[in-house]
DNA sequence: TTGAAAGCGCTAACAG
DNA sequence: CTGTTAGCGCTTTCAA
């Protein structure tokens, strides 16, 4: 009575409920299913019948337990809820499957406890890791490399294999394409400053605007999300500009949100370019224009090439990989405006006064 | 020279490496770790700082080999790009890892055939799986619960624990909301056929119209996606409507997008309430009014569960855990205007001709 | 409180 | 081609 809480679920037969079924010895049942050309073919037959009569399925830990290959990947991130992470899952996910492996997912939520604890629990079990985002230092990641196969994702690790985009190219045909629209001088609006990618684009965006002779700023950091993006709107309306590209879609749409509740148009002001192509940029009003990363691919690529570093290969060279960007061009970007426009009404913008936009109307300066 | 394409990855210790260095015997290390009561505290504390100094972690699969517990459960989706599961896959990871617990993830990306192989790659390894949105049929899910605990996310079944939202009252107060705001006649555009949350909707939005006296109607199904929404609007157009309300917020943006570029304004021209408030839903323009599932906790609660069933909790009742809903309004919805804008030019709509649009303008029927 | 021994379910030599 | 025999690393009686 005090043991039958458990509802009753059938018991799964093992190998040797099999080998005795089928009159053969268990050793012959385990070849049955894992070399198939190691047997018989009647016998395999027979075995296969009353294995799936018994409903006999081979337990996966047992057998990990001998060959320690569990057929199992983890795949780490440091923020689930960032858009920019759900089409990374799925190329992620659909790698694995495809390749009859077992995903493990593992949230970090930004934090660093969580991420360590995540992998503690998952490092034993799985035969590979993909690190996305990880917040872990250089040396920290080299030591799980040390004990698993890893792949880093969008940070070039020198000595770990890695997975980034292009950001450099991606960088440079978003200043040149608001060249083109006549744009003169550029905001550059900043992520954190850990992050590799933003230190990547701030950095090729400047060389770009350098080589297009485009005056280029900064302003940051912010925090990589929507939130992040409307504080930037506030500290923008300070400033002229009429282009701007921010670290990434989530603070473009900040951003255009924040700037759009200051009466300022986009892109008849300001026009604005993301990165990433995110899930909602081209749900945003206006659509907005932004440096692609090819998503889903990045989540394929880091699995695929995991599973080719668990088979055994060796990175050929100590590179990263990288896939190429693409820009796409939406509502958010559009010619420079003669006449300026903006700013228009001292007393719109909510919150910490007119100082702010009043400002003199000084042009704004490279860097 | 065959062998060592592997780069070397330090052999982790077992058990047995710790017990010799620490003096005892295996099975005291084991007792050290699994059951620390059983030990003298003395003995613990060498064993616990040889084992450190070693690097000694227990293998969880060998561990589960004996006990049968993994430590793992499995969420199975039926399609992880849909933004309604993002905050739900990290309520349910967040729950799972709170718990020690590690979370497989296995996207059936809407097809049958990879939901089985998923179900049938984890269920050896798990010990209970969360189903969301699964695309099995009733006995098919049940099969699966007799094997192993299952919790069933957004459908209500009789004999498998599940926890659903509150689509009754949810539909209700969207009824309710549009009928405040003078809407006297409402179009449903529904969603899969097969959907059960489909079914619950629209049931009890006919039911909420009857009490309210708003004339109800349907057109449907469609895709439950943003395509699925433009398509909608297409079939909209033909028919008078000043108020709608949608299966899920993809739908709704989509049906948005589609109508306005057809010049319809949203909210003036036509109201507009969709499901579930996912991410993206506060993002477009206007911000959609929606029906809010509780997303994260939707995740949590499953997992909770489902773990308590694991821990050989019964369940009480037989009936679904209902979360509740929230109306959240934005700007998608509005008072009824008195004066007919709409439809306004024929010639606007893209594709199959002005046939649709300048149709008769009979007053829109119930059902 | 600790040790010895027998598995958990499967795979992997090694003979035959 | 198939049976026999050891384990994989850990837990769990059963004695001491």
């Amino acid at each position: 009575m005090a043991q039958d809480r458990t509802p009753s679920r059938s018991a799964t037969p093992t190998i040797y409920d099999v080998a005795r079924a089928a009159g053969v010895a268990p050793s012959t049942v385990s070849r049955a299913f894992s070399r198939p050309g190691r047997v018989k073919a009647e016998t395999a037959e027979r075995i296969r019948m009353v294995a799936t009569e018994l409903g006999y399925r081979t337990n996966p830990l047992a057998r990990a337990l001998s060959t320690t290959r569990t057929s199992m990947i983890a795949l780490i991130l440091s923020d689930i809820t960032n858009p920019f992470h759900f089409e990374i899952i799925r190329g992620a996910e659909a790698a694995a499957s495809e390749a009859g492996y077992t995903m493990l997912l593992a949230d970090a939520q930004e934090s660093y406890r969580l991420e360590r604890e995540a992998l503690e629990r998952t490092l034993s079990t799985v035969e590979g890791i993909v690190m996305a985002g990880s917040r872990m230092s250089g040396t920290a990641v080299r030591m799980i490399a040390k004990q698993k196969p890893v792949i880093v994702l969008n940070r070039a690790m020198a000595d770990v294999p890695s997975v980034v985009t292009d950001n450099p190219r991606g960088a440079r045909r978003a200043v040149e394409h608001l060249a083109e629209l006549d744009h003169r001088a550029i905001t550059y609006v900043a992520g954190p400053e850990a992050s590799w990618a933003d230190g990547m684009r701030w950095r090729s965006i400047r060389e770009a605007g350098h080589e297009l002779d485009l005056s280029v700023r900064r302003i940051g950091p912010y925090l990589p999300t929507v939130a992040g993006g409307m504080r930037a709107a506030e500290d923008l309306a300070r400033q002229q500009t009429s282009a701007v590209v921010t670290y990434n879609d989530l603070v473009a749409i900040g951003l255009m949100r924040g700037l759009q509740t200051m009466r300022i148009r986009i892109p008849e002001d300001v026009s604005v370019v993301g990165f990433d192509n995110i899930f909602s940029a081209d749900l945003v009003t206006p659509a907005l224009t932004t440096v692609a990363a090819p998503l889903r691919v990045l989540g394929t690529t880091a699995v695929r090439n995991l599973l080719a570093v668990v088979g055994g290969a060796r990175s050929q060279t100590g590179l990263p990989v990288v896939l190429p960007t693409r820009l796409v061009v939406r509502g958010s970007t559009a010619r420079r405006s003669r006449k300026r426009t903006w700013p228009r009404r001292p007393t719109d913008r909510p919150g910490d006064g007119g100082n702010a936009i009043g400002l003199p109307r000084r042009a704004p300066e490279a860097q």
